[in-house]
RNA sequence: GGAGAGGUGACAGAGUGGCCGAUUGUGCAGCAUUGGAAAUGCUGUGUACUGGAAACGGUACCGAGGGUUCGAAUCCCUCCCUCUCCGCCA
């Protein structure tokens, strides 16, 4: 009865320092309850170890009758013993598989717990602005919210996205398209000059990669599913690109891989309202390229920083501001210890736009993908994955062309992105 | 989509009902041999859960899931995947 054991928490930590993980599941703000994780740890044990032992016995029985001649009296007799013992393992196993059903579902209920350098608050007003860049840049005398300049709709096609798929599908055209692929092959070379291989991930995915990442159980919702296969949408390349070593042991000198992917991503995003999701604020398909490494656990929260200094480089080499928030633990999500967000200025929105989040999941994540790696003593244990965006394109796209509006209605295109752009200007010009 | 073949440890490849967690070879690690190396010899070399302070045990895992049986890598059923041929197709 191989099943697989999917724990995001170490187990061990679990039930020698439950205290630890109640206070983290507070902190969370999470409705798991731990009381009833520990009671099916306990009954799950007691009923593995009363299986175990009947097996054992039945094992045992088995080699004495294998000495046996086939026909004999005494292997009759055994085999009239064996029956009941057979029937008694057959009980204690279907019993034990319900117990261990509901103890693994319960068990994908505890949280990930948050790194001691987390800001402990109930909801996002405890998140900690932990940097600013280009103040001074935050005045921009011709800005407007993207969605109300006049021509936009010439390069991204709300209207006719949504009759051909729905709200939040828009096309791109012309000078929208070009930006598009101007920004993707920007982050992509600078992902590259930082080490980062390339990799061009599968769009939809099976349950077990949207479980191994966090998206399952709970987060169904925000995938669109396939009507026949059972597949999901990815929300993000975090999702296939992680699961690229799920159930693989890696080598520790390989330690980190590092790997950068574009994708297109799909949100259903239920309950969103407002100007949230005005023009490109959020979208249901949009583009991102992602990062994401494997690393040795000593390493995790240096590579988490320069995972963010590498998302803000590129915010800052496209001249837009931003600053960096260090996200408390209300606000932290299900699978995350540590996490900060960019967020670049909208100047006509007057808004901060969140374009980047980058995450150390520590073991939570490779836990339950069963990515480990072998340590120098010989010892397997499970990696550290990180992620961040680096970054996603609407909200850059909103950003640009809101900030770089100019006095003719033409809109300027950062330095960095003419090799890739070709032109210095977007946009019809007012007469 | 049709026809056939097959999925066993890092890889290759035995095993067709009990003595098989699994022969053997290669690879890898250590030791021996050597001036050093090659070659050779010896030893070791899976994962997960579980008991234990540890030493050291127990159980499971031969693509996945069910079934038959006292007993399954071996027999039956379902599914998945790979390969070959045909068809179709960007």
């Amino acid at each position: 009865m191989g099943f697989y054991i999917l724990s995001m928490i170490d187990l061990k930590v679990l039930r020698e320092d439950p205290e630890r993980v109640r206070t983290a599941i507070a902190n969370k703000g999470s409705d798991c309850d731990l009381d009833a994780v520990l009671e099916a740890d306990r009954v799950r044990r007691a009923g593995l170890r009363e299986v175990e032992d009947l097996r054992s016995r039945q094992k045992a029985a088995n080699t004495e009758m294998a000495a046996l001649p086939k026909g004999s009296p005494e292997f009759k007799e055994k085999v009239g013993e064996m029956k009941r013992l057979a029937a008694e393992v057959k009980e204690k196993e279907a019993e034990l598989r319900k117990v261990e059903a509901s103890w693994q579902e319960l068990v994908l209920t505890v949280p990930n717990v948050a790194h001691d350098s987390v800001p402990v608050a109930p909801d996002p007003s405890g998140n900690q602005v932990h940097s600013i860049w280009g103040e001074d840049r935050k005045e921009c005398p011709y800005a407007r919210p993207h969605y109300e300049i006049p021509w936009l709709e010439e390069n991204v096609d709300f209207r006719r996205g949504g009759k051909v798929t729905g709200a939040g599908f828009p096309f791109y055209r012309g000078d929208g398209a070009r930006m598009v692929r101007a920004l993707v092959r920007f982050f992509l070379s600078e992902a590259e000059k930082n080490g980062y291989e390339e990799m061009y991930p599968p769009l939809v995915v099976n349950a077990a990669s949207a479980t191994a990442t966090g998206q399952l159980p709970d987060k169904e919702g925000q995938m669109y599913q396939t009507v026949e296969d059972s597949l999901y949408t990815i929300p993000t390349a975090e999702v296939p690109v992680t699961n690229f070593f799920r159930d693989e042991i890696l080598a520790e000198a390989s330690l980190p891989v590092k790997v950068c992917a574009y994708t297109p991503c799909f949100r259903r995003e239920a309950g969103s309202y407002g100007r949230d999701v005005r023009g490109l604020n959020r979208l249901h398909q949009f583009d991102k390229v992602e990062l994401v490494k494997w690393v040795h656990p000593s390493a995790s929260y240096g590579e988490l920083e320069r995972l963010r200094e590498e998302a803000e480089a590129l915010v800052r080499k496209l001249e837009l501001p931003y600053r960096v928030l260090l996200m408390c633990t209300g606000d932290l999500g299900f699978t995350q210890a540590k996490k900060y967000d960019i967020e670049v200025w909208a100047a006509g929105q007057q808004r901060w736009l969140e374009v980047s989040s980058c995450s150390n999941f520590e073991a939570f994540q490779a836990r339950r993908a069963g990515t480990r790696f072998r340590d120098a003593d010989g010892n397997v244990q499970p990696v550290h994955t990180l992620n961040g965006s680096a970054l996603a394109v609407p909200r850059i796209m909103a950003a640009l062309l809101e900030n770089n509006l100019q006095a003719d209605g033409t809109v300027r295109i950062p330095e960095v992105l003419l090799p890739w752009f070709g032109k210095e200007t977007m946009g019809r010009a007012a007469r």
